[in-house]
DNA sequence: CTGAAAGCGCTTACAG
DNA sequence: CTGAAAGCGCTTACAG
């Protein structure tokens, strides 16, 4: 049995196909008579319009493309989470995108986005995104929403957290509890968001007048292993440190893990902080103190970005710079209640 | 700028729109040179074909709609990544819903799938979800492909867990272990999983010759809260049980919390065993004995029997179960090393 | 092997 | 307020 279409249901009401496309689309310059057996016909035909034949006839899309830069991150979750429900809120669909922090994978899905003409992009960049890779869809008129992570060199709207006052706050916390040797697993330089959380590191070292030291830092790739690898680099260290930053949630699991498997106890002699807090971090061996971010409302905001854009092309480029908060449990020591 | 489009291809490459068609889908009836002249147009010219377009002549798509009942669950995480993955490697695309275990939300989303006439339809049914609501798909002759849960009394591919097995597996280890007094809290019981999963608790019991006490069995939602709320009332109980197998990982995390609120040491004053091995499950204060799902697998599966179906219409309806694994850690109490 | 023509299911000026 | 007609950008018999 095939679908039925506007024909259909305009030969069930005895009317035209345009007034049965007025009546669908709310045009108040309709009869109510026909108005009422037009509804009656949607409603004896089980009759969907097919979306296909409105984009292409219409030109316009309630689709939203989102390219997501690792979907295995849960970190991600809460954040698509608040895409959908923004969509949902304002009748927009979600074709949904993992890039898989691949280059290639990115630009295939890119391609995919442009082919479906989506109404707008909001993207999750990955490292090595540029601009060029972007400017096609405003050119088109398609707005770009960034989400996370910015491309410098781009002016395009975009919703990010203060990722380097999170940081220093982090940082600034586990100095003032007494910590002296704090060492940073940090995220991808190549993100924005890896390069601030250092510099709110750095920030955090010379406001205490102490001086960065190199094998204290280490660069990961906010994935889980890399978090396992380089904290048992730390602590092989001939002078290990005393707390550890750690640039996300998943590569705090791999410290955890490594602490864990070292018999490393947590505060008592590893003191530890995690970028991203999770629903679960409180259940950890450790509660962990750990820098929250609003994740939920990331994703609605850069749905509201959006159409915010789309009704004003013209309008100025708006960054919008939501605030972390420090959640302070154990991990970090201050229960402990004793400066080192 | 607009995009370009065939027109604007073909007589870049002075061919005939239908020339430009064929090179595109690979018809092989095309001369080279032409071929080249029309690759090199695309190229030139920046050219994506409009989908909307070609789904609405060819009246095929490749898009699978994918309805998730509660996407703020991380078990979906690894379900939606398998089948992105999936559907990625046969280019197919996702456009993602969330019905939020809401009815009314899914109806409307599966009013939205209908009217994008996609090609396929992979959904987790919420509680309530009928096979009436589904039916039509297969009448416009689009499969559904059921994910997790199954809808009893419909015919129709699906991709689930052994769930009874699982949670058997759990509670035999547990009593095994000498535990003599197991609670359950359990998932909803609208859902296959929920009573699978008791149905799998009462099994174990009954091979150790047990009796089921009704005091020591919870009805919950999947949800943290209710893993929390029923936790405490198993604590408050004259006589409380010696271990708790929980039937997802949302609930587990709200026992935990109220474990660890009330200062019960698991495994030593509690067993626990729950069901979902999630990332960090061996983090936890007590690291986790839990009930793992090859989740990842799950999703991919849900796209292959998705193909398969596309394919061949009238295949005999599968359903494709796969195992679980119980991931003995330490909440369970297996390294105490005791009977109790 | 190639092109002219029809048509997928809609929306939207246009005329009345 | 309503309908006939054009057309969005493609694909696909059909004829040559």
């Amino acid at each position: 049995m095939a679908s039925a279409t506007i024909n259909d249901v305009a030969s069930y009401a005895g009317v035209s196909r345009a007034t049965v496309s007025r009546v669908l689309n709310h045009n108040p310059a309709v009869d109510p008579t026909l108005r009422d057996r037009v509804l009656d016909a949607v409603q004896a035909l089980g009759y969907q319009p097919n979306r296909a034949a409105r984009r292409l006839r219409a030109q316009s899309s309630n689709v939203i493309g989102l390219v997501i830069s690792d979907i295995q991150n849960p970190y991600f979750i809460s954040v698509i989470s608040g895409v959908e429900a923004a969509a949902y809120a304002h009748q927009m669909n979600i074709v949904l995108c993992n890039s898989d922090e691949d280059l290639a994978k990115e630009r295939i899905y890119l391609d995919v986005m442009e082919a479906e003409r989506v109404a707008g992009l909001i993207i999750v960049p990955t490292h090595g995104t540029a601009g060029s890779d972007l400017n096609r869809f405003q050119q088109l008129g398609i707005p770009v929403i960034l989400l996370d992570r910015l491309i410098e060199a781009m002016q395009v709207d975009a919703v990010k957290v203060d990722n380097e006052r999170g940081a220093y706050e982090a940082v600034k916390h586990l100095l003032d509890l007494g910590c002296r040797r704090v060492a940073h697993i940090s995220g991808s330089p190549e993100l924005t968001t890896g390069r601030d959380r250092m510099q709110g590191y750095y920030n955090a070292l010379a406001e205490a007048h102490l001086k960065p030291e190199p094998r204290l830092i280490r660069t990961g790739d906010f994935k889980t292993d890399s978090g396992y690898r380089l904290t048992l680099d730390l602590l092989d260290l001939p002078a290990p440190p005393d707390a550890i930053f750690v640039a996300n949630n998943l590569m705090t699991l791999g410290a955890l893990r490594a602490l864990r498997e070292r018999g490393v106890r947590v505060p008592e002699e590893m003191a530890l902080v995690g970028f991203d807090d999770m629903p679960w971090s409180a259940e950890f061996r450790s509660p962990l103190t750990a820098v929250s971010q609003p994740t939920y409302e990331l994703g609605q905001e850069a749905v509201h970005l959006l159409r915010r854009r789309l009704a004003q092309p013209d309008a100025p480029v708006r960054t919008v710079v939501l605030n972390t908060r420090l959640i302070v449990r154990e991990s970090c020591g201050a229960a402990l209640n004793l400066r080192r």
